[in-house]
DNA sequence: TGTACATCAGTGAACGCGCGTTCACTGATGTAC
DNA sequence: TGTACATCAGTGAACGCGCGTTCACTGATGTAC
């Protein structure tokens, strides 16, 4: 039964919306393209209607987590410098390393969701990866009023806390609790 | 053909260490029993005289992972107090965010090798892993003489920087360097 | 505008494959005498 | 110490299962007239 034009779209989009979510929270292996297609409404065999393999999708969901990432990070760069784009900075940071982005199923952020995974994938998922990474750091750069060095050390300490407390979040609430409060009051006390 | 209780036991330590290594490099899922007990000069059927199951070999080799790495820092934190191990904290973070390391196929940290796993294993693995975690935040705290909050947030940023640098390497030799200097500079330059 | 037909998104059975695990078998080791 | 037998680590075929992918089919949509 052939769809409408936007209801295919819809389709299409509710199936890469759903990718990301499982990848961000089992990696690409572990999802099967069955489960993804049902968690959209739909069965397996019209996949491949939309996408040309189950990499192809793996490049697109990572595609655009690096463009929603970006685009939170962007606004806060896009602040007046000085006082206001400072405030932007740490209510990004107390939100990244907060309990609620923790507990989120999905990751948001593509470094926390695919760091590992990117390494066992194709040269074109890598590809878009780096180029999504360079640009993260670019814009946190400017979101700092800083230079590249320092975003990268920033970036390293975000992406370091929120592993590790997600690591622990399901044994040892506790100390899942007190790497994330470490992490966040030591960067906020940084930035004044 | 029965064998020796030494060659016996040498056997299921090359398979533990070849699991170790190759479950460091691909995560738990990426590979196959089959794969680990060839890596090990074996043939897979032989692989339940000394596991349960894929799982409890899981759980030992990340057993393996924390003991050798509380090994590792419980060294600097063994020496005397002052600018001796000081001076042996700041090799070991040089050590830690090296190219060298970097480019180890299987990572030597566990938390490295095994924060993205371990969300997917089962309670057993868990468990282990966030005593684990533990334990090395106690050691780093004492190699730091410094509080358990100082080690969380050291730990994030030596995990953060090699896990971001590692993610890059294959694609973006330069930008992953440029990750590895600008957290360790960072770190080695706090550490006085 | 109305009609006839080509298009194509969605369905679900089927495929080949690799996985974890089991099992009958082999034969050198360890043990009981 | 020497002999007879039970033990058990290693082998490789076989299993059931879930995976990614393919395909014939369906029927509403889009299009040509």
């Amino acid at each position: 039964m052939r769809l409408s034009k936007e209801q295919t779209a819809d389709n299409k989009a509710r199936v890469l919306d759903a990718a990301l979510a499982l990848f961000a929270e089992r990696g690409f292996a572990g999802v099967a393209v069955s489960e993804l297609m049902a968690q959209a409404g739909l069965t397996h065999g019209g996949f491949y209607n939309h996408f040309e393999s189950k990499a192809a999708l793996e490049a697109e969901a990572c595609a655009l987590a690096f463009n929603r990432a970006l685009a939170a990070i962007g606004k806060v760069a896009a602040r007046p410098a000085g006082a206001e784009r400072r405030a932007g900075l740490k209510l990004f940071v107390r939100r990244y390393l907060s309990e609620k982005a923790r507990d989120a199923k999905g990751a948001l952020c593509p470094m926390v969701a695919f760091s590992t995974d990117v390494m066992r994938e194709s040269p074109d998922v890598q590809s878009r990866y780096a180029k999504g990474f360079a640009a993260y750091v670019e814009t946190l750069a400017t979101a700092m009023e800083s230079d590249r060095a320092s975003a990268m050390m920033l970036l390293a300490e975000l992406v370091g806390g929120l592993k590790l407390a997600r690591s622990l979040s399901a044994t040892d609430r506790a100390l899942s609790d007190a790497v994330l409060a470490a992490t966040r009051e030591e960067i906020i006390g940084r930035l004044g």
